[in-house]
DNA sequence: CAAGGCCATATTTGGGGCTT
DNA sequence: AAGCCCCAAATATGGCCTTG
C-alpha cells in the first residue's frame, strides 16, 4: 500500500520487517475496532510475535489487560502467589461451573438482565455469552501464563471496547485519528458479560 | 474508504451494516493474513457477530476449524458423546499437565525439536508454545461449546496457516487475489505445536 | 536503532447497477 | 435479499528523512 507493490512473502530484512510489523499491527487494530463499532460485533484479535527478532526488548505494560478483565469480570484477579497449577485448576473450575450452570438453567431472562438495560441490537444470547466467557477466560490464562513464566515485559494493548469506549476503557490504546468513536448505548456497568470487543496483541519482539 | 467518508458509529441501517460487515470482515481476515505472513507472526482473530441481525440464517461449515485443530493438535477430537462437564475437565487437565510439564522440564532443546527442523526465524520459544497452546485450547472449547449448544450453523473459516499454506490447509478460506502467499519453510508435520496463524471468525447473523 | 512525520501510491470499501 | 463487478473516494502503509 505504500510506494511499492507488496509481494506476499516473509520480509527477511530485520528492520523493514519490524517497521512493517508495527504499522500493520496498528492497522489491524484499527480495522478490528472499526468492524466492531460499525457493525456492532465483538472482535478479539491476538498477535503473537513469534520471536522473529531475537533482540526483543519491548516493555510497555501488560497490566492493561489485567485491569480490563478485572473490571469486566467483576471477580478480583487471583493472587499471583498461587502456584501455576492451582491457578489453572481454579480457573478451569470456574469455567466448568459457569458452563454447567448456564446449560442447566433455562432462564433466558436472567441472562437478559445481565445485559443490564441494554436496549440495543447488540443483545447477547446465552450462546454468545458462553463464547465470550471462554475467550475472556483464555485471554486471562494467556495473561497469567505470561506473567508466571516471568516474561511480563511484552507489549499488550486493549483496543476498542465499543460498548464503553466513552467511559475511558481504551486502556492502552489511543484513538489515533481523533474521531469520537460513538457507539450505541449501554454504559460501563462493571459486568464482564457486557458485550466486549477488543484486541489483545502481544509482541515478543 | 468508499465514496463516503465513514463516520464511526454503529451502522443502523440493517442492509448497509450487513454489507459493510461482510466486506470489512474479509478485509480484516486479509490484513491478519498479511501481517502474519509478512512478519512471520501468529495471528488469531475472532469475530463474534453479536446477533445484531435477529434474522440469522448462516450455515457454511464449522467443521473446518475442527479439522484444522484436530490435524494440528495431533490428538483425536473427543467423542461428542461425552457430557460437557467431562469434556471441559478433560481439556483442562490436559492444559494443566502440559503447562506443568513445560514448567518443570528445562529442556529448551526438546522444545526446539518439537518445531521439527524449523530453521527459520519463526522459531518458537517455550513461552510462545504455551501461549499458542492456550489459544488452541480456547478455540477448541469455543468450537465445542458451540457444537453442544446446538448452534453449529455458524459461519466459520480458517484463514491463512502460513507455515503450511502450501499444504492446502486453507480449509475454508480462499486466497482472494490469487497471490501465492509464499512462506518461509516448515511443512505440515501434524504437530499442533507448529507455528499457527489463522483467523477464526464466527458469524451468528 | 526507534519514533514520528511526509508523501505518493497500493488497497479497501461505500455506492450503484445487474443478475440470480 | 445475496452475490458480483465497477468505480472512485478514503485509507493504509512502504520508503525516506529528521530527531532524539
Amino acid at each position: 500500500m505504500g510506494r511499492k507493490k507488496v509481494t506476499f512473502e516473509y520480509i527477511t530484512d530485520d528492520q523493514k520487517r519490524k517497521l512493517s510489523f508495527k504499522k500493520r499491527q496498528e492497522g489491524l487494530k484499527k480495522k478490528a475496532r472499526e468492524l466492531s463499532i460499525l457493525c456492532g460485533v465483538d472482535v478479539v484479535s491476538i498477535v503473537f510475535n513469534a520471536l522473529s527478532d531475537p533482540h526483543s526488548e519491548v516493555s510497555p505494560d501488560d497490566r492493561g489487560v489485567h485491569r480490563f478483565l478485572e473490571k469486566y469480570h467483576g471477580s478480583p484477579i487471583l493472587e499471583k502467589t498461587q502456584n501455576q497449577e492451582g491457578l489453572i485448576r481454579e480457573r478451569l473450575n470456574k469455567m466448568k461451573e459457569y458452563l454447567k450452570k448456564r446449560s442447566n438453567e433455562n432462564d433466558e431472562e436472567e441472562i437478559s438482565q445481565l445485559m443490564s438495560g441494554c436496549a440495543d441490537p447488540t443483545m447477547v444470547s446465552e450462546n454468545a455469552l458462553r463464547l465470550k466467557m471462554l475467550v475472556v477466560q483464555n485471554l486471562k490464562e494467556i495473561d497469567r501464563v505470561m506473567e508466571e513464566s516471568g516474561k511480563v515485559d511484552d507489549e499488550v494493548y486493549v483496543l476498542a471496547p465499543p460498548p464503553m469506549s466513552e467511559e475511558g476503557l481504551l486502556i492502552n490504546g489511543e484513538n489515533e485519528n481523533g474521531q469520537t468513536l460513538h457507539h450505541h448505548g449501554m454504559g460501563s456497568n462493571g459486568n464482564w458479560n457486557s458485550p466486549l470487543s477488543y484486541s489483545y496483541c502481544q509482541s515478543l519482539s
